[in-house]
DNA sequence: CCTCACGATGATAGCGCTATCATCGGTGGA
DNA sequence: TCCACCGATGATAGCGCTATCATCGTGAGG
């Protein structure tokens, strides 16, 4: 028979026209294992899977042989065949916006002590895009979903639902009280804000924004309705939908001074605009809080060194993504949550910059 | 005969005692479409894959199916089936470290137009959470990977070689040969660094730096040679295996200050440092670069916004990543590199602080 | 002693897709 | 006219794993 040396195969030495295999990766099988261990497949699964479901002996037969082997088990035939991928995904709209890398963390640091692991979908802001991402990980057959922010179109989560793929809304609270949500209501964040300028008698405010997603538009609502709540009805704004960034904080707060000298107070959408806001005063020697104070959004890590250090809007990335995370594994599990959806609230941490 | 209803292949609505299929996901699968479309599932296969192999009509036909039935394409089974998962694995140490960011983007811009997916590992700085990590990829049956370093335990190396997955480490240059990568030299870096100190008469130099990876030890080590090469043997330095962060940055400047009050620059180990140092100089009142000037590394968006705005070296990052995955994908593809090295350079940025 | 439930293990049959080869009408040169 | 040849399509057989059911002792209960 020409078909030798085909299979590299040197144990089974037997049916030396053994059939010629078609394709093989190389790579060690749960069969061969099995084979080196001198037990069924199944009892390899097992022991893998579940050792208590297996004799001490077997498992430590199996455990030598996979060691010898350098088994590692095929994820793709595990997913076909148990119809479990063991993968999450999670959609943000930016791994660049510092905001996420926390909320990453908090996700990674749930997950992977149950043996998942996380696909990031970036949406880049676009509803397409999301729209497109969330398809292909239909594909992937993912167990689950962590999606930024509550707004997502209605037949998409209705397809998920209906394949039965839980999905999580993180960073705001969902009004839809099937939705599963867990984070903190940006309104209110917003309102908070405007309450707090209200209260230190800034007269004239004004918004500088970027990016406008939901959620900043949000919190422009509810910083909007405190200052009518206090009779402030009127403020300056300055938004942008081009992705915000230190330079372009600069830029804004140009603009702004351009057009209104006199504010004395600034409440940025995120604390990138409030850096790059700050660093713009101080080129121009403008004192800040004394002239013009800054206000911030997240209390991203460096706002509390910037000199003057910045007042900011403190939020739980962390555990906003640790929490979601952990609501996802237990819907995976068939384990309805206690409650739908989860404020972890946040909090206005008052510095130097106003 | 007796063996009737065996392979389901009448409408699927008759026989309400239809076998009851053990296990099935509800999702329509290839199968599915092939019947609707009344051709054969290796048709549809390859109606989807490449259409040119298949007539214009039953494209139709096949295309006509996939829509009306919603078909997405299962990848664990396309996977298994074809040992190619359509995934790259990307090893980063931390994906907060705003330095991959960009290097991530590149990476994606290039893969995702050729289809690939990419998973993100964080070793977080630790080489055994990269060999790890490593090895689940390989369980993954990825199709390549990216590595950030040339730092790699030489049998993870031959690991990967020895299934055929190529793997292109980035960020720095590899003096083997044999391996590929795309990057700058850090040495080089460092060295250039330390000559332009050289050059503009500063003679107490100091060098800030955290997270000790290796590639920011090449830098202090170029840094180290360019100043013994100018006689000027000796510098102070204070590093510390944290990973670094603004704040860092500023505890670091106040050690150096209380030890070496007479420093008159200082080489931060990255912009984040950078930042944090020259915050703290505005606090304690330190002249910027009158009195103590500050370089950094990478040029971060911020750099250039800081006031001062900061002197750094400008790393190539995005160009690094889509040039990185170009060659991964070549190499997945049998294609030989020109080069097994890519040196894309880095500059000096001369800015107001140093 | 025999049944029966039960825990440990094995045998079997897919999961949904694609590699590979077979089939089947044309085509064109000998 | 015949046949090697080719392009389009289909049939078959896995990829490596696990769900499911069968099997086989074993010890409790009758």
């Amino acid at each position: 028979m020409s078909n030798s040396g085909d299979g590299l195969e040197q144990e089974p030495d037997d049916l030396p026209s053994a059939r010629p295999r078609k394709r093989a990766t190389g790579r060690a099988t749960i069969a061969d294992v099995a084979r080196l261990a001198a037990v069924s497949p199944m009892t390899v699964s097992r022991t893998l899977k579940d050792p208590t479901l297996v004799t001490q002996e077997l498992r430590d037969r199996v455990m030598a042989a996979v060691a010898e082997l350098g088994y590692v088990p095929n994820l793709a035939a595990q997913t076909l065949a148990s119809a479990r991928s063991n993968i999450i995904g999670v959609i943000v709209p930016s791994i660049s916006n510092s905001v996420f890398v926390e909320t990453l963390a908090g996700i990674r640091d749930c997950v992977s002590v149950a043996g998942y692991q996380v696909i990031i979908g970036e949406t880049l802001y676009s509803a397409d895009q999301e729209r497109q991402l969330l398809s292909t990980h239909l594909g992937r057959a993912i167990d689950g979903v962590l999606v930024t922010g509550i707004d997502l179109h209605k037949d998409v989560r209705e397809g998920f639902a209906r394949r039965n793929t839980p999905l999580v809304h993180m960073m705001d609270l969902s009004p839809d009280p099937d939705a599963l949500s867990v984070g903190f209501s940006q309104f209110a964040a917003g309102e908070a804000v405007g309450r707090y300028i209200v209260e230190r008698g800034y007269k004239r405010p004004a918004l500088l924004a970027a990016q406008l997603d939901p959620r900043t538009m949000k919190r422009r609502e509810g910083f909007q309705h405190a200052l009518e709540e206090a009779g402030q009805s009127s403020f300056v704004e300055i938004l942008t939908p081009n992705p915000s960034s230190v330079g372009l904080g600069g830029q804004l707060l140009s603009r702004l001074l351009g057009a209104h000298p006199d504010c004395d107070v600034v409440f940025c959408g995120n604390d990138d605009i409030a850096l790059g806001a700050l660093f713009e005063c101080q080129r121009r020697g403008i004192p800040v809080p004394g002239k013009l104070a800054i206000m911030g959004f997240n209390d991203l890590p460096f706002a509390q060194y910037a000199v003057p250090s910045i007042t900011s809007v403190t939020t739980p990335r962390y555990e906003i993504g640790f929490q979601a995370a952990h609501m996802l594994l237990r819907q995976i599990d068939g384990i309805a949550p206690e409650r739908n959806c989860i404020d972890l609230g946040f909090h206005l941490t008052c510095r130097e910059s106003a």
